[in-house]
DNA sequence: AACAAGGTTCCATTATTTGGAACTACTAAA
DNA sequence: TTTAGTAGTTCCAAATAATGGAACCTTGTT
């Protein structure tokens, strides 16, 4: 897919072996791969004495690797919004008592990176890291919007505009007519274009100058509430969008404070 | 560090960016690595690219990008144990009241996948994906204790030995000492030995084989218990982690279940 | 305007990756 | 026990990509 030399094709392999959904054998990696077989192979050994990938002997299969795990928090932690925004979800999702998403964008998906939901308990990591489309939700819709033009050519071109529900809008010039009005409205609807009988409201965090960092939204279902009631939230849910663009945008360069680790 | 070619040189990167613990500068990153200036920047722009790393245009810096967060959610649901341990850590938690531990060896170091905080509401993603000592923590000690001792020469060389209490174990030899008694034991007991007033007792994760897969740990602190206390909970622990043990092996291939995202 | 520091690009040299093919290890059938 | 087949691993000359010194921008400072 893309060609940054070694590191490129490595991220494939990784992506390649992640999207497995369940740890895959070297034959089953082989087809499904462009790469000939010594290539690949070399790969694996490679990103697997690197810790990105996980090699079990006794099953002889590849999974993702737990430095990952270890470089995802530094990621989440340093550079998404979840650290910030942390408080405002909170207040949001009590006070509406409806799902609460935080997401940014990443390869043209929209990619989850806190929620609050408004029935169970917080369980973060089983959500943090999922993907999802971004011509059919809320935030994606929200977040698209705001980009400039050449980045939004380049997410449209890899959105699959798959129809979901009978009112997924599935072509380029939908979408974009529905991102001219996000525009000038504010805040994205996703009018059960995803999932039927999920509505949702989203909108944009931005910087200062306009760049697009993300994107909140609330949920809700056609069962319990109608539109209405949802684009009542839209004007808190924007204030909140704001003060969280405002404090990322503040929060430039706090303490270093190198992983320090309490536990035993 | 480790020379698995390009791959290794590029995981150097990301690692250094991620251990800068902030946004960093390229300046920044050029005294601290050993690449050439041109080197170095073409690494950081690969990485960029391919969304491993996050470059701010703003700030003019680099930090670990929002595509290992999506990685790592695979690595994470795959390859850890955390998605099998989580009732049984659930469980432990309310029975004990205590701070409850789930880490896998990385790299010669501890790195968390779960945890249950006795006090406060579960706090995931800040926890998974920290990292801490092997040689002084009691998840550490059990993993090590049970390693081949191939892998355990090589995870003991990764070990600082640094002095975090007076009761830290400072050399291989008082290493190896306690672990052989851990061997003979079946636990391991972490005295004060990473930090003053906090004990625990873990036991190993390991398949049927013999093979680590992990340990958990039961945390306590001198002030409200002592070892009799904490020890006390060792028979649970141990039938808790070898029906985590055999559950990750029963676990062969599950349900082929491809990222499916139902948010919006 | 001159300078400095941080950042970026160039390009001939050098080192690494590449991949077809040969080889090995295991498994199933004859 | 032999044979055939499949999965995984190693080899090495050719092709390709990485390297890094030096020149070149760009931005902010005296």
């Amino acid at each position: 897919m893309a060609g940054d030399g070694t590191i490129g094709k490595a991220c494939d392999v990784l992506d390649q072996v992640a999207s497995f959904g369940r740890p895959a054998r070297f034959a089953e990696l082989l087809d499904g791969s462009d790469f000939p077989k010594a290539t690949l192979y070399r790969f694996l050994q490679s990103l697997t004495n690197q810790g990105m990938l996980h090699y079990d002997p006794d099953r002889q299969t590849y999974s993702p690797g737990m430095r990952l795990v270890r470089l995802a928090h530094a990621a989440w932690t340093q550079n998404s919004l979840a650290p910030i925004a942390r408080p405002f979800l909170d207040a949001l999702s009590s006070e509406t008592g409806e799902t609460v998403h935080l997401a940014q964008l990443d390869s043209g998906q929209v990619l989850y990176v806190d929620k609050r939901n408004a029935q169970r308990p917080v369980e973060m990591y089983s959500e943090a890291g999922k993907v999802g489309p971004a011509y059919c939700t809320g935030v994606g819709k929200a977040m698209m919007a705001f980009l400039e033009e050449e980045r939004l050519q380049k997410t449209i071109s890899q959105q699959s505009f798959h129809r979901f529900t009978d009112k997924t809008l599935t072509s380029e010039q939908a979408l974009r007519d529905d991102l001219a009005a996000i525009r000038s409205r504010g805040y994205a609807v996703d009018d059960e274009e995803h999932e039927p009988g999920i509505i949702c409201i989203a909108c944009p965090i931005l910087t200062e100058g306009g760049r697009v960092l993300g994107a909140i939204s609330v949920t809700g279902s056609t069962g319990r509430m109608d539109f209405n009631q949802l684009e009542a939230w839209v004007p808190r849910v924007r204030r909140v969008a704001e003060q969280i663009g405002t404090e990322a945008q503040a929060w430039r360069f706090p303490e270093s404070q190198k992983n320090r680790m309490q536990a035993t």
